[in-house]
DNA sequence: CAGACATATTGTATGAAATACATTTAGATT
DNA sequence: AATCTAAATGTATTTCATACAATATGTCTG
């Protein structure tokens, strides 16, 4: 290995942040305008940032996030880096690039991380004039992305999957503070792809000591009102 | 974000090695010697190596692992990157980078890997004269290391207890092509860090049809042989 | 205010899988 | 022939996952 040889990318970090409105899982997306010649196009993209100097990883995601939401303490974990000289050769995204940074780039590395925020806290402060906001996770596929963004989503959400089997903790982050058991179930069967049985999730609810009932229920439904139930970390190991 | 704000660091690609000699769980190091002043310092490194131009993350595993043991098709899975700024601080890690690359080296982001091969297979040749050798993976945090090597080492081991869990056929990638129950065993006990029941251990491998046994002994034992078997990958799913 | 409507809540029976547990067998060694 | 070492094997119990439907509570409508 000489010095001649080696090679500097750029290092970015991508973002991918779900939400959940109680119906459906949702992953936000941040608008992205491109003038060719005459034609605007337009397409979303993933939060994201090339990594600061003497900026953790981490850290890169947590102020993504920071300057997108204005939130702190958002759940985040790293899955996947993705390096594939083929990722930044489509000539709409060099000629985004170009516009943004100044500068002509050759490759990026990027390091993937999902977040999980309750959907209800965004807010929306971006410095710049562009709009974010929520896609329903099956939208995505029919949604033109930015570079190989779609992939980076669909191992973001394989990702996210395998980490709510071993911390059942996470399926609060996207819940809302108070909850009723059918969003929870909803929220579940969403992210595992199932159809459970109710009875038999109540009773898998009732096992679960840092599922704790209020005494409140949902109000403004058409219908009976469910009961509202909290998470109690303290109660979850 | 702006030009000159932006940031680029090396990239490389780290492999964490697993191999099983029928006991114990070992990794493959690389003997590392740095001529400090008058003393000469020894420690151990991970197999690794910045990526090439054009050449994509997994590639650059592949290389790295085909430079060191001249094998092709070996396992390999990406876990993930590391990126603080503190890893190459170290003034003996500069050091020897200063003298490895002729290059005044800032920063590196990695990107770790985990590979598992059959112990016996392999094969010596590097190209220079550095030593590589298998070590117990319990003697790891006994021994020095550099970077932040022994953090990627634990991840990685964490990971590939991860992928053993939803890909039973890896457990053949580290046992030799003849195996008795008792391998078998020993190996899955080790990386799941239980003592199991042997007799419920039989069961459980009595159900799965990939493990199929041959018409063939284990030989020079001092004692009644134990039945061999192999894998069929075709049987898997 | 009675009936219709919508969703919430609850228990039991069955089968599958994981666990606990000890004796006999086969070959090598003396 | 006796001893040693590890291999091979079966049953009973418990735990967990699944299948399945009737009643309760509140809102809405005529």
């Amino acid at each position: 290995m000489n010095a001649e040889s080696i090679y500097y990318p750029f290092v970015s970090v991508d973002c991918v942040v779900f939400g959940f409105d109680g119906e459906r899982l949702k992953v936000l997306l941040i608008e992205r305008n491109i003038k060719e010649s005459d034609e605007l196009y337009n397409d979303k993209k993933l939060p994201g940032s090339i990594i600061l100097k003497d900026e953790d990883l981490d850290d890169a995601a947590i102020r993504i996030l920071n300057e997108l939401t204005g939130l702190k303490n958002i759940y985040l974990s790293q899955f996947h880096s993705f390096g594939s000289p083929e990722r930044t050769k489509n000539p709409r995204d060099i000629l985004w690039l170009e516009k943004t940074m100044k500068l002509k780039i050759e490759r990026i590395v990027t390091v993937g991380y999902v977040a999980l925020i309750k959907i209800n806290r965004k807010i929306q402060v971006l410095s710049d004039n562009t709009e974010t906001n929520w896609y329903d996770l099956k939208e995505v596929k029919k949604t033109r992305l930015a570079f190989d963004h779609e992939e980076i989503i669909q191992k973001g959400l394989e990702h996210i999957r395998y980490k709510l089997d071993r911390e059942p903790g996470l399926f609060f982050e996207l819940l809302p503070r108070k909850f009723t058991i059918s969003q929870l179930r909803t929220l579940h069967d969403t992210m595992h792809q199932v159809r459970s049985d109710i009875r038999n999730f109540h009773k898998k609810v009732a096992q679960m000591p840092y599922v704790v009932a209020l005494d409140e229920v949902e109000k403004n439904v058409p219908h009976r009102a469910a009961r509202l139930y909290k998470f109690d970390r303290k109660k979850l190991w």
